[in-house]
DNA sequence: CGTTTTTTTGAGAGCGGTCAATGATGGTGG
DNA sequence: CCACCATCATTGACCGCTCTCAAAAAAACG
């Protein structure tokens, strides 16, 4: 209905990755009050255990989200690219970190701000309602890749999601590095960098560089 | 059984799996409407995709809900004990199914009815609220456990995690089939059996039969 | 242009998967 | 009550994938 265009030629907007004007979600704009922040790499955005007081809506760049074992060992939730919304919890606390990937425009929008708008406005409670199911799928599509794939079929999963969130549609652009790559599949990073060389000599992906993939393919990196 | 335990501690009753009356939660309770089924073993709940037109809280038994990929494949996402409740999806559709493990029975009530109570009702809406973000929690915590670590660790967690959802403290005991623990692990079924025998090898569990585990180190299961 | 970070590539070992056979367990009917 | 059968669990042997360690190559950065 009045979210049409939202939900038919969705939130992406980035071509290539490089920083450029978003659209901001349009029940995101409506609430007014937020506020953009830039973050150098590597930069903590908010941490596990914080309160959760705003929802994140990339700009332009990328983030992550991850937890950490005792140990150093680490686990990413999820990447978070331009025209997404991320940090949003049903409670009031964080219960992953985030960085940012790169160098990144983030727009901050209060919590509170969000749920005064949600009781006026039904838009912004469906689309409240819609992150959360969006977020529930997307944890339990990445626990398929993580319990039962092989290397091959994570690193073509991980392709092919990238692909789909990406408009250019020619060329898939990663902002993060192999290791948050392998962090996300449950990988050694050496092992992300072995696969993608073997899809490449396979003629399934091409390299422009290490950080912009065409996929040759599509087909020979679905599941089996 | 022993139902002095149960008041104790009001959610889990069943001490070895037989059937027995468990507490409904309170919030779900107050809702009235609900009714009783019960199930065979492997019998379907739910499917994944249909109309998720009910919560279902398990009153004695165990459910699992899981996903199958197109080979057959299957992830199991969550098991369900006595007291739990399962099936709440933020949006109408399931995108799990569930299955009794053994034979079980399930209270139903209708979403309509829930949501009806939660509006008038803070503490059902509070209850509603719980549910999903431990739902959010729960999925987080397993994709940790799928993706970074070893067997050992693996099943470890597993079995921590089951016994501090069972009252009796002093031994755990496991309703599913050590094929359902794999799927839940991401590990091949000879693998947990390997893992449980070199537990018992060492000291750190005694099993009196293969679903009934005392674990007698428990620091030991933890992760490093 | 030197320095640092990231990525690629190699060699080797170990963990866990697969295949296969044996041992328990529980339910059913003679 | 016991024999039988089906299901589930255990154990063994072996192999291959992925991890680890290590070093070189490439890219990013000042």
């Amino acid at each position: 209905m009045d979210l049409a265009a939202a939900s038919a030629a969705p939130r992406h907007l980035l071509a290539a990755g490089r920083a450029a004007e978003t659209k901001v979600d349009p029940e995101l704009a409506g609430v007014g009050r937020g506020f953009n922040m830039s973050f150098g790499p590597d930069e903590e955005i908010f941490g596990d255990g914080e309160d959760a007081a705003f929802a994140y809506h990339v700009v332009s760049g990328a983030a992550r989200t991850f937890r950490v074992l005792a140990d150093g060992r680490r686990q990413v939730v999820g990447f978070h690219l331009p025209g997404e919304t991320f940090g949003l919890e049903p409670d009031a606390t964080h219960h992953v970190s985030a960085e940012s990937v790169g160098p990144s425009e983030i727009r901050l929008v209060g919590r509170k701000h969000l749920d005064i708008a949600a009781q006026s406005d039904a838009a912004v409670a469906r689309w409240l309602w819609r992150q959360a199911t969006g977020e529930l799928d997307r944890l339990r599509n990445h626990m398929m890749l993580l319990g039962r794939q092989s290397a091959a079929e994570k690193v073509g999963a991980f392709l092919l999601e990238m692909a789909r969130r990406t408009v250019g549609r020619d060329a898939v652009d990663l902002p993060m590095t192999r290791m948050d790559i392998a962090d996300y599949l449950g990988l050694a990073l050496e092992t992300v960098s072995r696969t993608l060389a073997k899809f490449e000599r396979e003629g399934v992906i091409a390299m422009a560089s290490c950080r912009r993939i065409q996929i040759t393919n599509p087909a020979a990196l679905a599941v089996a």
